[in-house]
DNA sequence: TAATGTGAACATTTTCACAGCA
DNA sequence: TGCTGTGAAAATGTTCACATTA
């Protein structure tokens, strides 16, 4: 039932989210769309009409409850729970990943890392139980987990994509500069650490 | 005197440079905008505008010429030579894009690395040098150096990026969740691994 | 015939201008 | 007065339709 918001739009509300958290903690009760709209750089009707996609949310006058604002959002991108994901290749990025605590302080909860390599798969690994490949089904399966970070080698990407689908996999962030080629029905989103650089290199002079 | 593209015609530019570089080790000589476009996913016409930025490029009724189309991307992007790159906060992030080799193969250069704990400077990580923090301006200035990598914890972000600014740099890929505040003469791209997870969940169902 | 190149139509996204409310 | 909310205008980005050329 909810209303169907552009792409750039849903990129906007989740900067606002994260910007508003740092807000709550230092005790601010009302925020005005200008304040929003000066951190992120962009414009103040910018950010109301992105705002207006959960109707008449906020206080003439006033601004925007900042608690009741991240409420919204949070509930509009479910996000009210924590989000299971797995982690798939246990190398460098995928190691990165694991012991970083920024997953974990945006509710994002891995529930098992995977990788080929036997050597690799461990009881616990920053508190995350590694496993191989081969149980990726069973895994997937039993706990219902619906997205994984793919951080494979590019060689074996596509075919670790394929059995993570099988397996009921909806989504995957994908580390790899492997283009993945499967039913549209999982979504993929690609991160590309060169692509940014290079993207980033352009805006300069 | 480069013709003013739309940013997205910037990313898509980039991605269509990176599936062209597979085709060239196939040996392919030309490529059509419709075999681009079924790559990407995206619309011919699409393909045929973007590259009409570079003018008439093509050759009607065979296509683009893949090393040609190569060399204009390369020669406007600025990517014709290796470009170099300093990462700075050599946590588990940091070392994993040192230890990477999709920089590498990309033709970014990483100068040097640098870190604030005496404990990580050594002469050599990965063939790279690690720097303590101290040595930045220095050897920012010496290496001429204009973009950095920054992987610190969020809670120096900003004052290690002033000092990034201050040394000479005019470009910072920022993998803190800090919003930098710097003077406009430097560009800052950021990348947030958490937004990307939020974004892609919302997509899915 | 198999492609590119492109003006014009269309769609989407942003900004403007201002009404409305506390 | 200070801010939200919003229809209308403007700007931007994409697709269509087709002329053009090897």
């Amino acid at each position: 039932m909810k209303r169907k918001k552009p792409v750039p739009t849903v990129k906007r509300l989740l900067m606002y989210l994260h910007a508003l958290e740092n807000f709550v903690e230092e005790g601010k009760e009302y925020i005005s769309s200008r304040e929003i709209a000066q951190i992120l750089e962009i414009t103040d009707t910018q950010v109301r009409k992105d705002l207006a996609f959960f109707g008449n949310i906020g206080k003439r006058g006033k601004g925007y409850s900042v608690n009741a604002m991240i409420k919204k959002i949070k509930k509009d991108f479910g996000l009210t729970k924590g989000v299971n994901v797995i982690i798939v290749g246990i190398g460098n990025l995928g190691t990165a990943l694991l012991a970083s605590d920024l997953l974990r302080k945006r509710k994002f909860k891995i529930v098992a890392g995977f990788d080929s390599d036997m050597r690799k798969v461990c009881k616990d690994c920053c508190g995350i139980g590694i496993h191989p490949d081969s149980e990726i089904t069973t895994i997937v399966k039993d706990t219902g987990v619906k997205i994984a970070i793919l951080t494979t080698p590019g060689e074996v990407a596509q075919e670790v994509s394929e059995k993570l689908y099988n397996a009921g996999i909806k989504g995957i962030l994908n580390f790899t500069p492997v283009k993945l080629n499967l039913p549209s029905d999982c979504v993929i989103h690609n991160v590309d650490f060169t692509v940014e650089l290079e993207f980033l290199k352009y805006f300069i002079e």
